[in-house]
DNA sequence: GTCTATAGTTAGATAGAC
DNA sequence: GTCTATCTAACTATAGAC
C-alpha cells in the first residue's frame, strides 16, 4: 500500500488521516487503522496510547499540509484577485471534501477541546493569510478600499468549505465550481482598474 | 422530553432528526434513538424495519423543514438583495450547524442514494429559488445584469455552508458572521441606483 | 516491537411471549 | 404494539508471551 519503505508508526499515523478524511473521528476504529497500515494490534498499542492521540497526531499532520498547500497559492505571482482566484482553482479533490473542514462535523472533534484545536488553527491561519493578501491588494491600489478585508476573508475560505458541501451533496463538482467562480466574479468586480 | 402527546413512530423519527443534527448517521445507534424516544427495542422495528429506514424518514423530514424555513425569506418583502440579507442573517442556531450539510460529510448517507437524494434536492431547491431572486432583481432593474445567477446563487449557499463550517471549527458564531455579511457586501456592491 | 489471548461494552437486529 | 431474551459481530482496549 505504501511505495517506500516506512516506519510503523508513519503508517499508523498516514492511515489514520486518510480514515478521519473518509469516514471521520466516530466512523473510524482502531482496527480499521490496523488493518489499512498493515500493523497489529499490539503494535498500534505500543506505539501510541489509543485511538485520541493517534487521532491528534493524524489531525496535526493534516492541518500542517493544507496550510503549506495554501501558502503555495498567496505567496505566488500576481495580483490579489489573482492569488485569490489561484486558490479557489488550485486543483483538489472536491468530491472528498476538505480533510479539515471534514471534522467539524464530528461531535467528539469538536467535543475535545486538544483534537479541535488544529482544525481551529488551520482556518484561523488561512483568513488571515488571505486577508492579509486583500490588504495588500488595497494598498497598492489593485483593490477596493471600501472592501472589508477580514470579512471577505472569511467569505471566500466559507465558499470553499461550503463549495464542498454542495458538490457532495450533488456527488457532482458543478456546484463547487459555480460557487467559486460566482466568488471570483463579485471579488472582480472590486478591482481597480 | 415532548410537551404535547406524540405516537411513537412520531418520537422515534423526531429523536433520529435530533441525533442525525448531533451526531451523524455513523454515530447514530438505534439505541440511541430508542433511549431518546422513550421507545422499546422491539417497538422500534415495529414501526420500522431499520436504522436505514428510520433515517431515510428522519433526512426527508429535515430536508422538507428547511426548504420551508428558506422560503419564508425569499418570498419575503424587499428587493433581491435584502431578500438575500435576510435570509444570511436569519436568526440560526449557527454552532449547531446545518442538519442537512451535515449529512454530507457522512459516508454512509453520501453513499447510499437514497439517503442522499433528500440532501441533493435540498440544496438544488435552494439554488434555484435563489437563481430566481436574484434574476427578478436584474429583471426589475435593481441588480446588475451582468452578475450570473446562477453562479451567485450557489456562492451564496456555500458561503452559508461553509460559515457553519468556520464557526464550528472556531468555536465561535464570529467567522460566520463575517463570512455572510462579507458575502452581502460583495452583492450590495453590485446593486443598481 | 510485535503477536495472540482475553474481556467488557456496544451495534444492529431477530424471535417470541404478552 | 410493546417487552424481554438472545445472537453475531465489532469496538476499544489490556496482559503477557515471544
Amino acid at each position: 500500500m505504501y511505495s517506500v519503505a516506512m516506519s510503523t508508526p508513519e503508517r499508523l499515523i498516514e492511515s489514520t488521516q486518510e480514515l478521519l478524511w473518509e469516514r471521520g473521528y466516530v466512523g473510524t476504529s482502531p482496527r480499521a487503522i490496523q488493518q489499512r497500515a498493515g500493523a497489529g494490534q499490539g503494535s498500534m498499542y505500543h506505539h501510541f496510547k489509543g485511538k485520541p492521540e493517534l487521532a491528534l497526531a493524524a489531525i496535526r499532520r493534516s492541518a500542517d499540509e493544507r496550510q503549506s498547500l495554501a501558502e503555495e497559492q498567496f505567496s505566488g505571482p500576481g495580483t490579489a484577485v489573482e492569488r485569490v482566484a489561484n486558490y479557489l482553482r488550485r486543483e483538489r479533490d472536491v468530491l472528498r471534501g476538505c480533510p479539515i473542514g471534514r471534522l467539524t462535523q464530528d461531535p467528539e472533534v469538536v467535543a475535545d477541546p486538544t483534537l479541535r484545536q488544529p482544525v481551529a488553527d488551520t482556518f484561523g491561519h488561512l483568513t488571515l493569510r488571505l486577508t492579509a493578501v486583500l490588504t495588500e491588494g488595497q494598498a497598492l491600489g489593485q483593490l477596493d478600499p471600501e472592501l472589508d478585508p477580514a470579512d471577505t476573508a472569511a467569505t471566500i475560505v466559507a465558499v470553499l468549505q461550503g463549495g464542498y458541501v454542495l458538490a457532495r451533496a450533488a456527488d457532482s463538482v458543478e456546484p463547487f465550481r459555480r460557487a467559486t467562480e460566482g466568488a471570483i466574479a463579485l471579488l472582480a468586480a472590486r478591482e481597480l482598474r
